[in-house]
Formats: C-alpha cells, structure tokens, sequence
DNA sequence: TTGAAAGCGCTAACAT
DNA sequence: ATGTTAGCGCTTTCAA
C-alpha cells in the first residue's frame, strides 16, 4: 500500500485559516515575542489542529542557509570514526543543526564526489577527517568553494582541526614500553602516505626511542590501514633483532595483530608486548584488555562541530588539541628478561 | 580567517552568459537530449568555466522531493548498525540520493525529535530501526505523515522490513550448542521491552531447547543492551543447575560477558561456553574467536534501501528476511564433561 | 529547439 | 502589532 500523502499544509493555508498574514504566521514561529499573546494562541492553535510545521526546504532557499552541517568519514566500521560521529551529531542536533553524511572508504574519488553532493545540497559547513591534509584535492576545493570545515583527527598547520597530539602520545607510550623494559620496539601501521596520523605517531615512537638511547624503531607497513598481514609479521618476528614490543597504529590492528600472533602460537603478553592506539571501547573487552593509548573520540567529534558551528558563527576559535591517556591494559607487560641491551631469548 | 563566500552562480547568470533562457540551461542539466548539440556545449563551457552546479534547495523546492532519505538508528558505537549504515550509505549514493542522519540512544524523545526534524526537511523516505515496531509512536507518526519508510532488523506484520530471522537463527544456535553436548543453556540479553529481537531470539531458543527435550533455557536480563552485570552473572553460575552455556543476544554483549567470566576466573570455552548473535567483524579478532549467528549487516542495510527506493518509486515490494549464518568459533565448544544432570568442575 | 512566466514555501524589508 | 510584497533558485507548462 503505497502511502497515501496526507497534504503537508503550506504557511499561507495557517494564515487564512487563522485570519491573519503569511507573514504572522512566520513570526509566531521565529519571532513569536512581537505577537500579541492571543494572536499567536490562535495561530499556534490552527498550526496544532492542521499538523503544520514549517518547510525547512523554503526556509532554507529564503534564508541561504540549510541549518545543515555535512559528516565525511572514512568509514564507520572503525569505532573510532563511529564514536566522533555520535559526538558531533548530538552536538549539532542539539543546537538545532541536522547532519548529512558522507563514507569515503579511504577513497579519493569518492571524497570528492560525496563532498561535491554535498556542497549541492547547500551544507553550512562540514566535519571532515581526510588522508593527508597537507595535499589534499577535497581540502583545496572547499576552501575554493569558501565551504567552512573543520578537520577531525587530522592536525594541520593550514585548516582548522581537532585531534590529539599524536607525536606526544606516540611518544609517551614508548616511553612507557621502555619503561617496562622494552627495548627492541616495532611500530605497525597500514600505507603511511595515507594517514598523517599514522606518521606522525611513528614519528614521536622513533623520537622517543632515540632520545631514551633505544635501538631504532623498526617500521611494518601492512597494505591495509586495520589488518595485519602475518606473512609480514612471521617474517618481522624471525628476524634476530626481533622486537619485543609492537605498538600498532590504531586498535583494531593490535586486535588484527593479536590474532595472528595466536595463530604462530605466540602469547600476548608472555611472549611479546603488543599496544594499540585509540582506545576504542572493545578493547577494554578484551582479554587481557588492550594496552592502548586512549584519546577522546566522542570529544573530538563534539569539539569539532562547535569550532564549526562558532566559525559559523563568525568566531574563528583555534583548533585544539585534546589530551590523550595512555591506557595500561594487559596486552603490554614487563619483559620477561629485562636484559636491556643484550640479546637473549629463551623459553 | 572567515572564508570569503565566493558568489556562487544562479541559473540565471549561466542564461546570461551562454546568451540563452534559464529554461535551456536547466535543460541542459536535466533533458540534455532536447537541446541543440551546439548550445548543451555552449552551456556546459560556460557552467564549468564558472563553477556553476545547481542548487539542489532550489530544485527540492521546485520538485516537491529532496532525493534525501533518512536514516535514524539506536547508535553506531555497536557495529552491526554501524555497517548497516555504510550498507545503506553506499547504495543510497549510488543512486543519487544523500542520507541525513539521527541516532537515537535507544531514547523514545531523541527518536520522536529526530524523525520530525527529518521529516521538516523534507525527505523523501527513511531506514530506521525502533526498539519494538509493535508498539512504537514513531511509527505510528510515520504512517500518519505518509512518510515512507522501511525498518532494519525489526520484524513486523504490519511495516516493511530487512532483517534475518531472529526466531529461526537463534533455534538453529541451540541446536548447535545441543549438539555440542549442552543442555543447560542460558540466554543473556538486554531490556527484552526494548528490543522485539531479543525477544525473538529468546522464544527461538527456548523453542528449541523445549523441541530436543532439553531443560527450559534461563533467561538473564541485563539493565543494558551490550554490558552485562557482574552480580547477576555470578549469582547464575552459582545455581546448582548452572548453564554450562550462555547464548548471548548480541556480539558486544558477549564480549563482556567473556571478560567478566575472565575476571571470574573462569575460561572459555573450558569451562563455559559462550556464543553471541550478529557476526560483527571484531568477533573474528578475539581469541579465540566469537561463535556467533552472523547476519549480514551491510546487506540489510543495503536491501533496505533498495526496497525504500523501490517505494519511493511506486513498487511496494515485499519485506525480507536475509540468510543468517552460524559461526563455529573458539567461544563455544564440546562440553568436558558431558554428563548432563550431575555438576563437577575441576582445575 | 528555445523562451516567457508562474510558483514551490518561506521570510525580511518596508509599509501601516 | 500586523500586512504587503518581493524574491531566494529552480523547473515546467505553455507558446512561439
């Protein structure tokens, strides 16, 4: 049964129906304090009984603004981006925006389609969380366009963004591996060319290790941002330096990792350490839970639409960097032999 | 620096430009066909010299439709909606509509609000997911607005609907872990008012249980949908006809309640087994991995679309339930001691 | 094959 | 305190 549309009635159909203008009757929804109580009564009644409730679309062809932010993520299947949307939609929701929604898949075209769509639709502006925004074709067309945005995740020197401080907190967790005792650190991550966040925690792990006199940080590139490759990873493990510690990217791919490390009958911690990145809530499910580095995801996505709805606004407040904590889960424990500098390995 | 708006061209002045009617240049949009090969070109240089697009609030105002579906769901923090929604997402965008987003929480005041802001702004249609489709005032709104719309894993009688069998895949679960030698099962959930899935799941797998003679499946409630309570956990497997199995609504469910088993010092699949429902990708990475019913998220979400876009198009094809499938994970395995009255537990 | 004109629903400027 | 009017950008008859 085809829905039989029930007719949507107009402001002009209020108005006769109340005895008053077109123009009344908008004002008791958008300025109601210049009518006279028992004016706006009347037609506030005659709105009730006929279902009436204002056209966002005329509304917005009038006013030149949707009250309409646009969300373009890579993806949603990494909580991290699912838990920055829930973040930025109740944000936006409750100062009166709605969301419109875009999932690149990592993918360069579709980033570009989704964002053309969704400048079409007349967004006021857009929450975005890109590869690399240093050379970034989607970047350079919104400030073209003169669309305002604000990056998630992403730091740049050039865009308004809300991230953590992802060399720091790379930083700190080797640290906290050294402490622990590890020295022979490995650092996983899917393509760095497509993630600046990636790179830049590799470089505060390679930092770190440097300024703590540790031996270089070995880098595992695997072909996908989230999955390991246990090829890579049996081949990375048989090496003579082999590392005692591997701090992956981002938590899903210590899960990856993990996985995998069972499978080559290597147990996590006793046989090596392995950290994430993220700290996504499933990785407190685990077990042992996940040593991780946590950073604010729902707070980023809150965070990111009210430096965008202020820019909106005409402020132009900076970005901001929240402040991440590592997390000791039991994935990352101390050494067994903790014999620093020599190379032993028994059991 | 507040962007500057760079004017953004209206129809009338690519008319003017290419020395035509605003009428031939919306042609040259929508029924290139009809215009002469020499004034499309002419046109289409003069727009793409200009940056020129059209205003999709002019042409919803215009066309009576906004070609935006809705889609309003529980939260993305659990993957099964999370990868409904790319599902969704993905098949919406390529068939040229845009998708505005709502979470609800699971709260009945967000989901009524969301659905109205939805509904303000016009869009053609919408995917949601309700706690229980029986009794839900949103629904209700929808069939009063004409609002077409089609749900995702609620079954119901009386709306459209994508989803799995609930019923069947969680009795086809019972009978696997009957089949493993388990007799006393329990089923975990959430609020079963919340969710009519639960509840299906639940009548699914006591109808089993009842079929193969086996003792009536315990149900435990938790007071949320995807964290279990350590009290109450403990307090079942107290009982001296504790269930050597536990048959979890849902895969994050499940995963708490193995990490709560853990703190308990008990092990899985050693000494309880645990399965869960959804087949969420994170379940495969655990370890071992999760037995699960594995529905096909992404499709459903998908098919829900398809089957919106159909009725937005005049079709009213029928509801769909989609093969589910079973997972033999590491969570759920033969019981030690099958001796199915008589409780031991050893080591 | 193209143009002229009306109007989708709303609001802001300008009356009164 | 309320009404009149024009027009946001677009498409679609109807006419030429």
């Amino acid at each position: 049964m085809p829905d039989k549309l029930p007719h949507r009635p107009s402001i002009l159909e209020i108005a006769r129906k109340a005895g008053v203008s077109p123009a009344t009757v908008s004002r008791a929804f958008n300025q109601p304090e210049l009518l006279r109580p028992e004016t706006r009564a009347r037609i506030e009644a005659v709105a009730q009984r006929s279902g009436f409730r204002p056209n966002r679309v005329g509304r917005s062809l009038r006013a030149g603004r949707t009250r309409t932010i646009g969300l373009l993520l890579p993806t949603l299947t990494n909580p991290v981006f699912a838990d920055c949307f829930e973040g930025a939609e109740q944000h936006a929701r409750a100062a009166g925006y709605s969301v419109m929604m875009g999932i690149t898949g990592y993918d360069p075209s579709v980033e570009a389609e989704s964002v053309q769509a969704l400048i079409d639709h007349q967004i006021d502006g857009l929450i975005l969380t890109v590869g690399n925004p240093a050379r970034n074709a989607t970047l350079r067309a919104l400030d073209a366009a003169g669309m305002p945005h604000v990056l998630a995740y992403n730091e740049s020197g050039t865009h308004p963004f809300v991230s953590v401080d992802n060399r720091a907190a790379a930083h700190e967790m080797v640290a906290r591996l050294a402490a622990l005792g590890h020295s022979r650190i490995a650092f996983v991550s899917g393509p760095l060319t497509a993630s600046d966040r990636a790179r830049r925690r590799l470089q505060g792990a390679q930092a770190c290790a440097r300024e703590l006199g540790l031996p270089a940080v070995t880098h595992l590139a695997m072909a996908a941002h989230t999955e390991s490759s246990s090829p890579s990873l049996r081949k990375l493990l048989a090496r003579s330096d082999a590392p005692t510690a591997l701090f992956c990217s981002n938590d899903l791919l210590a899960a990856s990792v993990i996985a995998q490390l069972a499978a080559l009958r290597m147990r996590v911690p006793d046989d090596i350490a392995v950290c994430g990145f993220d700290g996504v809530s499933i990785g407190a499910l685990m077990v042992p839970p996940l040593s991780t580095v946590q950073q604010p995801s729902r707070e980023i996505g809150a965070r990111a639409c009210a430096l965008l709805l202020a820019r909106l606004g005409g402020d132009a407040p900076a970005s901001v960097r929240l402040p991440h904590r590592i997390v000791d889960g039991g994935t990352a424990t101390a050494v067994a032999h903790p014999v620093p500098s020599t190379r032993k390995r028994s059991s």
